[in-house]
DNA sequence: TGCTCAATTAAATGGCAGATCAAAACGACA
DNA sequence: TGTCGTTTTGATCTGCCATTTAATTGAGCA
């Protein structure tokens, strides 16, 4: 080959990005005053630093960040993870935690952190650690515990700056912060029990600390409303969009009488209310369904639904410090943010 | 506990970060052989490449991306920007731009690029660039054009790479990646004239440009079925998830007989169900509705909701390839991808 | 002239990659 | 045994783009 690629005038001279160098020549500085005064250290004069700021605003210079973070050793970013299953492929679709990352997007713009969205398999939650480990964020948050406790230990026992939405396990080494779910599922079944319904059957994986002990809660409330727990009544079906309908369809084939259903999320009861309709049910008058999460389009649905309220925005703020407690090196406590009824009518 | 944290020097050495030389001293070998085994070249024998790779696994060593980035001049992270709007405070929460997120993070996790994800005010869509301006993202995808059109035009004047999902518009100097809207939009409208409809709604703001297409070809239908358009019958109302109650009320109050509604989203079209059937109004039988986006949630809904389907799927991809297109410095043409229409019982 | 204080600069640094050159190991062959 | 060639590794130095420390300059003042 006579001629490689032309030398300079190329491509490089219409795309460069600038550089402080650049900023320094234009300016008649050294990079050392363009970076002070960048920073506002007041170790520049006044009017130089004014100078060289108007002059970077008009040539849209701004800092490298990866630079600056090398030199710094600092970085401004947070890992979201999202774990889905390989197994059912459940993707980022459930609107929960798709809220949850909204949420996440929220808080941390609004401590001027940047958020980098990754997902893995479920099962192979080590891979969660690899921004971390490659050093491309200060520490991970995940959303969605399903039930992989044991990697999560490992995680945290690796000093991987770590906080997982979900709920509080025993021996649990990771920081949790997560709905009281346990409350929770108590509310709803009370508040189905005070409408008079007897039967009330329970959709959910109670394999998943979040759901167990949201069914935790639901015997709670019947004990102390000295109703026996029925084991018949409670239905294991996975997180995805037609649980709702499976978990119907297998009730029924179990022949249990029933009137009311406490649905593990939102999704799950409406496609519940749906196969119920279909198989002749009257939603609220024959059977009561209370679902989980309240999802943005539960106020929307036909009936409106009951359900209980996650405190997304307060999860979203209490994740993030939690993981700036975690990153600073400091013990950062587990934390269950209160939940709330509200009462529509698919249950009254 | 009579002591406090062991003595030695050690937090700061189990905590430092590992780098290259300390994975070449414990392996005994120069940095360089430590670079050129984990970069796999050939200039390592087998047996040593092996021996480094797996010290460095079993120490959890990676690379430090910043610094690999900073030295190589590339990078792997794609920055996804989503707008809102201050006045509504409309943020992530339409289950569509979520979906659309879900997306575009499996096309990016398949290419083995990094998901930035941003928020910025629709009003000032300059800072959209800034993930690219500081050098963390090779290029933006932005989820939702609005009605910022020049603004965009002057962020793809500036030479930034960026992808906005959204209509085509006349001088766009952005390259876009949308549905068919128009084509969608006619097939709504042709599938309610089939059943027989006279007097077709539709709620959205045509001053969106994917609204506006919608509408546009819900007029085409009515033009090739020999029927008129009526201005009336075509209500402005927001985004919002009250934007379908608003636009009942609207039309109601305005007089014009109906006996369907075309929604510019899934999300309006079911909270106008909703309102329907508060004001006594059956659906499908008195009035059809047909939505737009075809939502996860769409076919759980009571009636099923009849809709537009957009290809997220095939739009997260394409997003993707199109910016890498822009990335690599060649031209990027505007995309419109196929939509179908999705029958269910609410219009029928 | 000597000295202090403020403003600025030169130079080293951060973690890694690549290029170059030198050194060493090894085998083959005369 | 000595020479040559090949393969593998080491040493060094520079560049990426910024920050920071120490050194330098200039002005003001006694």
């Amino acid at each position: 080959m006579p001629k490689t690629t032309p030398p300079d005038a190329d491509n490089s001279a219409q795309q460069r990005r600038l550089q402080m160098a650049d900023i320094a020549r234009l300016a008649g500085v050294s990079t050392s005053t363009v970076s002070r005064a960048l920073a506002g250290s007041k170790l520049v004069s006044e009017e130089t630093r004014v100078r060289i700021m108007e002059l970077a605003r008009s040539l849209k210079y701004t800092i490298n960040i990866g630079a600056q973070n090398l030199r710094m050793k600092q970085n401004r970013t947070v890992g979201v993870v999202i774990p889905y299953d390989s197994a059912t492929r459940q993707h980022l679709s459930d609107p929960f935690f798709l809220s949850m990352l909204g949420s996440l997007a929220d808080a941390l713009t609004e401590l001027g952190f940047d958020m980098l969205v990754s997902r893995v398999d479920a099962e192979e939650l080590d891979a969660a650690a690899a921004p971390f480990d490659t050093g491309r964020v200060i520490g991970i948050i995940l959303i969605g515990q399903w039930r992989h406790h044991e990697q999560l230990n490992q995680l945290a026992a690796r000093h991987v700056p770590i906080v997982v939405w979900g709920a509080q396990l025993p021996q649990q080494l990771y920081c949790t912060v997560g709905g009281d779910n346990v409350t929770g599922g108590e509310l709803a079944a009370a508040h189905l029990i005070a409408q008079g319904r007897k039967h009330i059957a329970f959709f959910g994986d109670i394999n998943l600390p979040e759901v167990g002990q949201r069914y935790e809660g639901q015997c709670r409330a019947l004990r102390k409303a000295g109703m026996k727990v029925d084991p018949a009544l409670q239905v294991s079906v996975s997180f995805l969009p037609e649980g709702g309908r499976e978990a119907v369809q297998e009730l029924l084939r179990r022949g249990v009488p029933f009137d009311a259903v406490f649905a593990g999320s939102d999704l799950m009861a409406m496609t519940s209310i749906n196969t119920l309709r279909q198989h002749g049910y009257e939603v609220p008058g024959q059977v009561a369904v209370v679902g989980y999460d309240d999802i943005e389009l539960a106020g929307y649905f036909h009936p409106p639904l009951t359900t209980v309220q996650q405190p997304i925005r307060e999860a979203g703020r209490a994740l993030v410090s939690q993981l700036l407690e975690l990153v600073d090196g400091r013990p950062a406590a587990s934390l269950q943010i209160p939940t709330q009824l509200i009462v529509r009518n698919s249950s009254v």
